[in-house]
DNA sequence: GTGAAAGCGCTAACAC
DNA sequence: GTGTTAGCGCTTTCAC
């Protein structure tokens, strides 16, 4: 490093080392109170403190009153990088494959939710959509001794989420592990949602649904665009379409990509009457390309999306989508990663069942 | 903690603590490789790794080859929290004042930017909007000794924000403090961004501009927010309106609220023909009550907002916005945490000025 | 129920 | 240039 700032800092240091039987005049390094101060304060013995500060067994009624009076008045918080030595951060990492995502908002919502009133910090870790990404923040919050990884969206495989489950507990979203024995998952039923899509548009009187979908080079069946791509095509098979009327595009995470995609398939052969963007974000960029082209929407294009996020409801898109409750799968998502850590050795995967909310985008019946 | 989950780890430490000579299998605790196993894997002192890791003063390039292959062969990675206890953690945190804000993720790709190279990571909080969140997360990233803090659109006052600055290098975003000396900061002119609105509307021939702006009871003269009040209150004055019709309407961050302040404002006495959202997100929301009402955008009312972020850009919002260049905001604030992490004890206060991004929701004068 | 003391894995002063 | 070593502020045995 090409400088310290820490002059200050050693004058601290060698002060101290001098040892003056006067207490230094508030704390040490940094100026923070420590556990030591604290317990002289009190007038116990310094693992008395630790064990008020973790709850742990073995206080008097009395010595517990004492020691939260002198941590109140001395405005003590402990060091958590000296307790990550022995013990816990109490620090859960979550990885936000973007943050682009209007749908991570709610997640992160109900992971808050679940972490309230616990001792647990969420930090997160943005993977911009980039797997060496990914792997390298999930590296930084393992070298960080953070308790427990929430990861959002991320695409790397299963047994790399594997590998890092034996350095800390893990619960996935958005990401399909149900066998999965080392780690914990929580998830919609994503297939069942993309059968919804179809169901739905084909209720509506649309008779040639197509599916934009992400094209990313590193995609595995357990991601969530894959799963509901699985389901438009079982979706589309019991509604009775050929193998060969059954059309998904992939398009880049990318509006120019997006655009592009929307033209191929609106200007070629036998254009869809319906397009299913696989994430709102998606869809919100193929009905800007659909009303580029000045097409009406619903009457000449259906567009439904996937997430119901806020923007869904502005009157500019009122794009029907399929809902997943995001908050409910990050307040489950944390919950099991607090089970995790209290000791739970076996694997739970929190399912909960997708629904469509109806908007305009879709409206073909009444238009 | 109601359990543990170290009964190995246990185990090891006690295998440790008999000091075998035979080395242990893979590492010590977690089966984390320590700097004492590269060192003796290299055949150097700990001193000298330690120096390698910190690009210190003092090592030879042939050691440094040495500890280099060592570090590589036994895929070595400090342990963050051991480092913590002496020196820094590589790790700066970023506050954001809520993850909603389609501006924040250009403003962290330039993060991400400025910090490429480094050894140092980015780790995200999010503040809600609450200043008593905000606050909560600051201290939990200086308990855990990050070496800085960039604080991105937060509420608190230069006081508190000077206190924390005694603790660990600090840069604000989105927060006007030209005066301070304890920390640095990234900006805008935003004052000058609201002229511009201005001067833009009456450029194309709007009469009555209005203002929606942020509600909230903490706000201080030093909020974007205000700042842009500011300016759009000196550019009305400029443009010959009298005070007295100078309107600007404050709104709650919630849809609801936002679109209510909208109607009270279309369909009370003397209704503006132009509303500028403080930010993009009120921005498209406004646009959205508009079109709920039934009224055309450009030609009944324009609608223009601040940001530039990318839904601006889609065909059913193409919203005129102010640029503010949010990536090369985020790349300054981190060129300036860099600096004071280096040692930099002057403040720093960088500006860049903002230009109008025109769209079609302004265009009365081509309608 | 309580406290003394041994480290956790690093950094940095200091001796060589 | 290199190595030895004393801590950083906690947690956790283990005596008492």
């Amino acid at each position: 490093m090409p400088g310290k700032r820490d002059g200050k800092t050693g004058l601290c240091r060698r002060q101290e080392s001098v040892q003056t039987m006067d207490r230094p005049a508030s704390g040490g390094r940094n100026g923070r109170v420590t556990i030591r101060e604290v317990a002289e304060d009190a007038g116990v013995s310094v693992a008395a403190v630790s064990k008020v500060l973790r709850d742990a067994y073995g206080v008097s009624d009395v010595m517990e009153a004492k020691v939260r009076a002198s941590i109140a008045k001395l405005d003590y918080r402990p060091h958590t990088a000296a307790r990550a030595m022995r013990g816990q951060t109490y620090t859960i990492g979550v990885l936000l494959a973007d943050v682009k995502n209007p749908f991570f908002p709610q997640v992160i919502d109900g992971i808050d939710d679940g972490l309230a009133g616990t001792q647990y910090v969420p930090f997160f870790g943005i993977g911009h959509g980039s797997t060496s990404m990914e792997k390298a923040i999930v590296h930084a919050m393992v070298d960080r001794q953070m308790d427990g990884l929430i990861m959002i969206g991320q695409r790397m495989t299963d047994a790399e989420v594997e590998a890092t489950a034996r350095q800390a507990a893990i619960t996935v979203i958005g990401h399909h592990a149900p066998q999965a024995t080392l780690f914990d998952s929580a998830n919609n039923d994503d297939e069942r949602g993309g059968t919804l899509v179809v169901e739905h548009l084909i209720a509506q009187g649309y008779k040639r649904p197509a599916m934009i979908t992400l094209r990313r080079a590193d995609l595995g069946q357990a991601d969530v665009s894959q799963r509901r791509e699985a389901g438009f095509v079982s979706g589309m098979r019991a509604a009775g379409f050929d193998d060969s009327a059954i059309r998904i595009a992939a398009a880049a995470d990318d509006i120019d990509d997006v655009t592009a995609t929307v033209r191929m398939l609106l200007e070629g052969p036998n254009p869809p009457d319906a397009i299913f963007g696989w994430a709102d974000y998606y869809a919100l960029e193929v009905l800007s390309a659909v009303r580029a082209l000045g097409l009406r929407v619903p009457e000449d294009i259906g567009v439904i999306g996937y997430d119901n996020s806020p923007p869904c409801a502005y009157t500019q898109n009122d794009l029907t989508s399929i809902d997943q409750s995001g908050r409910e799968i990050g307040r489950n998502a944390a919950r099991l990663m607090l089970e995790r850590i209290a000791g739970r050795k076996t694997a739970e995967h929190f399912v909960v069942q997708p629904r469509v909310a109806v908007r305009n985008s879709t409206a073909l019946r009444n238009s």
